[in-house]
Parts: C-alpha cells; sequence; structure tokens
DNA sequence: CAAATCTCAGCGGCACTGAAATTT
DNA sequence: CAAATTTCAGTGACGCTGAGATTT
C-alpha cells in the first residue's frame, strides 16, 4: 500500500493510519509465529500471562491478555495438546481451570520474545528508536495505561 | 479490557498496543458510521478518494484506499445503489469502470468528517492535543510518509 | 436460588486469494 | 498472444454473542 497516494482524509485520520499499521503488523508478527511454532497471536499472549504471573484460571487468563473468554477455550485446547501449557481443574473450586506454562512452552516463550523483537525493529523501521519508544509511550498511554516506563 | 493488568511483554510490544487501540478505535468508528448510514470503513474511503481526486477506475480507487480489488467492487455496489456514487463503463477503455461521487455522497462525506473526528477525539481522550498530532505523526512516518504535515 | 466459570456453536466484518470473463 | 481490469466465490483469522452445563 502506497500512502503517499492516500487521501488528505485518510492520511491525517488517526484511527486509519492505525488500522493500515496493524494490518502492517498483522502480516509481520503473523510470519514470525508461523515460522515459529505457527501459533497464533493470542496464543502468544496466553504464555507471558502465565510465565509472568503463574497459573491462572481461564477467565483470569482472558483478562490478562484482553481476550475473549471462548477464544481462550481454544487457543488452550491447542496449547495444550502441543504441550506447551497443562490445564487442570481447580481442586478449591471445581469450577474453575488452573492453566499453568510448561518447561517447552518457556522455551518457545523466549525464542518468540527473540523473534518478535525483531518483527517489531522491521514494522518500525522507519523509526529512530527514540520514536518508536515515543509511539510506545503515546499507545499505552491512550489505552489507559499510567505512568510505568513499560 | 484492562491494560494495566496486563503483563509486561503485551505492555511493552507496539504491535500488541497498536492491535489494541485498533479495536477500540474500530468499535468507536464503527458506532459513528452505523448511526450515519450505515456504511463501511472501507466506504469512507471510497468517498475521500473521490472527492479528492474526481472519477477514479477500481484499481485506481484501491491504491488509493488502501483496499483490495475484490472488496471494491461489493463497497461499489452498495455505494451505487445507495445513489452515493455512479459507476459506468470507460468509453476510452471498456475494461475500466468509472466511478465518480455524487452531490449526495459528497453531502454524506461532508457528515462523516464531522462525526469521525468527534470519533478520534473520544478514541484519543487521554492524550493532549499535541500528543494526538505527534501520534498520528509517527503512525505515518512509520507507514513510509514522508515530510507532510498532513 | 443467583452468580461464576467453562464450553460450544455460530456470526459478521475484513483482508485476502484464485480463477473466470472481458478488453486492450 | 500477454497484460490489465473487473467480477465472483470462497477462505481463514478474529472479535464477539448467546446459550447450555457445572459448580459454588
Amino acid at each position: 500500500m502506497d500512502i503517499e497516494n492516500a487521501p488528505d482524509r485518510l492520511r491525517s485520520l488517526a484511527s486509519w493510519l492505525l488500522g493500515q499499521l496493524t494490518i502492517e503488523s498483522r502480516r509481520v508478527v503473523g510470519e514470525v509465529l508461523a515460522e515459529q511454532g505457527g501459533l497464533h497471536r493470542s496464543q502468544y499472549a496466553l504464555l507471558a500471562s502465565l510465565e509472568q504471573f503463574g497459573p491462572l484460571s481461564q477467565t483470569a487468563l482472558s483478562e490478562r491478555g484482553g481476550l475473549d473468554r471462548s477464544d481462550v477455550v481454544r487457543m488452550i485446547d491447542d496449547l495444550a495438546e502441543r504441550g506447551l501449557v497443562e490445564r487442570t481443574r481447580d481442586p478449591s473450586d471445581r469450577r474453575r481451570n488452573v492453566v499453568s506454562i510448561t518447561a517447552p512452552g518457556r522455551r518457545l516463550l523466549t525464542k518468540l520474545d527473540v523473534q518478535l523483537g525483531r518483527a517489531q525493529d522491521r514494522l518500525l523501521q522507519a523509526l529512530s528508536a527514540k520514536d518508536r519508544a515515543q509511539l510506545v509511550r503515546l499507545l499505552g498511554r491512550a489505552l489507559g495505561l499510567r505512568g510505568t516506563k513499560a
């Protein structure tokens, strides 16, 4: 897509620019995930939550990762089949599942961290390091993130 | 979605933040479009291209608006039915369609401009005017837009 | 009982693909 | 003939909804 030729209305519209860059972002990230095991984006989010916060219920996972409860079911099904997470009934509240990341899950997550980092570089190659940091800051703030330099 | 509770890996990942804000963006923009005639986002892009550049072929429209040729067919079908654009065969090259915006199309476009402007304000309410401008600038640059202050 | 959790089936928008038909 | 343009049918990921089953 040649953004230079787009009409002014679009070139100055935040929502349109966001959408266009997100398309590109999904392409770039999708390539990485396809190579490194064929996970979905949401599955990276699940592994990231489990690694940082320890075992979680599926509801907690959906909240942490900004995912729908329904998608969590399907994505955890798949991760469990691959041995990247374990799902067991919570003995203290048998409505809940307790999902935890496995050693192979951690290893894959580490690998993905590296590759996704490079994907960000490709996505934002036109921006300086300072501008990339600023972009992340502005996006975070627009989403209601307070303070932390994350 | 409560971004505060997301894992650090996601909160600092540009592609994830982009995706989350784009979800919100589509929600907000979708509401406006649903109220003001029920158009799709891509149809606003089509009207915007036609207004600025005059009558265009469908291929040109797909390039200007970052749309797929296939979607242009469907979206123009609908716009033509509503009387917002006109589609005629190009007499000088009968492979082409010539699409042009109509008076009602212009009127709707103007109305949408206002409402979409407000939608941007809602989407980015957490940012100052300066930060919004900076965000637009960074997104444009990441997409390869050179120079213009748009 | 009401509320929480998980599961399942399905929907609609969207970016995209492949192939056919027409014209240059 | 090859190339360009439009059209059509269909795909897959994704965000989401509604309803049911189980448990608290």
